[in-house]
DNA sequence: TCTCTCCTTGACACGGTGTAAAGTTGACAT
DNA sequence: ATGTCAACTTTACACCGTGTCAAGGAGAGA
């Protein structure tokens, strides 16, 4: 059934994904998404030349799909600055879980391979540009600290948005989904907003 | 000369640090050690199993002569909560770079070494009880926001002090040193005091 | 039937960790 | 002087995971 519906590219892509997704901790194969594909691993290197480039795909692909640009651009829509500034933190700190399987072996990755280093920091770059439109809607109404320039905020609310901690919070810190959303909201607006409100 | 005024077991630990601190980036191989420390890779083994247990071996080294304890309790000596909080984050945030080397090895081996993920996460218990101890400390003076209980606001320090953060800041973000210390002050101040100061 | 593409099997090189075995060297004891 | 013990050396190899290479099979389309 599914070995007919879809072609090669595609089988690799969701095994890869199922994979990830299926087993944290554990480092994922190539042999293993081989197995998962129903193919042999050389058959792998015919479509991908690296690990790392598989992986690129596979995150790609898994963008395409769970369409992370229009649920983070949804943001935008919000009216004040602060409002907006929750909306970004809600898309994305909800959006966090459903990568974190791959977003966890590119994290592993980055160290020692160049090409997953790019992939990623491209991705981070790209979510990086929300947190910069945040700030400068905050700035805009005049509701940003004013011993804060716009890039400092930025750098800093991306990074109180990183995925690692996320992964602190919720995993080492034990801390569930909602209570990560709600405390990451309440710390960002207290480091950015002006104090009087 | 110092060849014969340290042990081998004080060459090795030495050259792994040395290693380690020189070059960030690149992982830090057995047969570097071995080079550097000048004897056989063999002969590590004879000292240390495992290239696990001679980082953590080579980590608890460091932490002698930096004597980091010592230094943390420092802040203890602070009066009011608000001013022990901010001992603290100095002290560990000054202290960071100092360990930044090993670090950086330690949190690259955590995913895949069970010992190093132990020892890595020792420590940063240790860092955790001071988070706590400051955060108690603002309780005690009732100068700790009234939606925080203290787990949480230490889980919220914890984090916001995380060696990934600091990484993050400093060199994917660029920051100087200084303002990393002024601004993670600043925002754990803005997310754990009571907005009335 | 020819050929093209996609896939297979099987073998192998490489880099890094860790193991195993046999030999060297120097200190100290008797 | 001889023996012995520990620390160290050299050489070789097993293991694992990535990536390469070569030869061959199976199906589709001309």
């Amino acid at each position: 059934m599914s070995s007919t519906k879809f072609t090669t590219q595609e089988k690799i892509l969701q095994a890869a994904w199922a994979l990830l997704e299926a087993t944290p901790e554990k480092p994922v194969r190539m042999s293993d998404i081989a197995k998962a594909a129903g193919i042999s691993r050389q058959a792998l290197y015919l479509h991908y030349p690296t690990r790392a480039e598989l992986l690129i795909a596979t995150a790609r692909h898994l963008d395409m799909v769970k369409d992370v640009d229009a649920r983070l651009a949804a943001s935008r829509a919000a009216k004040s600055g602060p409002e907006r500034l929750d909306a970004y933190i809600e898309a994305w700190g909800n959006y966090i879980p459903e990568i974190w399987g791959i977003a966890r072996a590119f994290l592993a990755m980055k160290d020692s391979d160049e090409a997953a280093a790019a992939a990623w920091s491209d991705r981070m770059a790209a979510m990086r540009h929300g947190c910069e439109a945040a700030v400068a809607a905050l700035s805009r109404d005049g509701m940003l600290r004013d011993d804060l320039d716009d890039a400092r905020a930025a750098d800093l609310l991306w990074t109180l948005l990183s995925v690692r901690n996320w992964d602190h919070l919720r995993n080492d810190c034990g801390w569930p989904q909602d209570m990560y959303i709600a405390q990451i909201t309440r710390t960002a607006r207290a480091a950015l907003l002006l104090a009087g409100r």
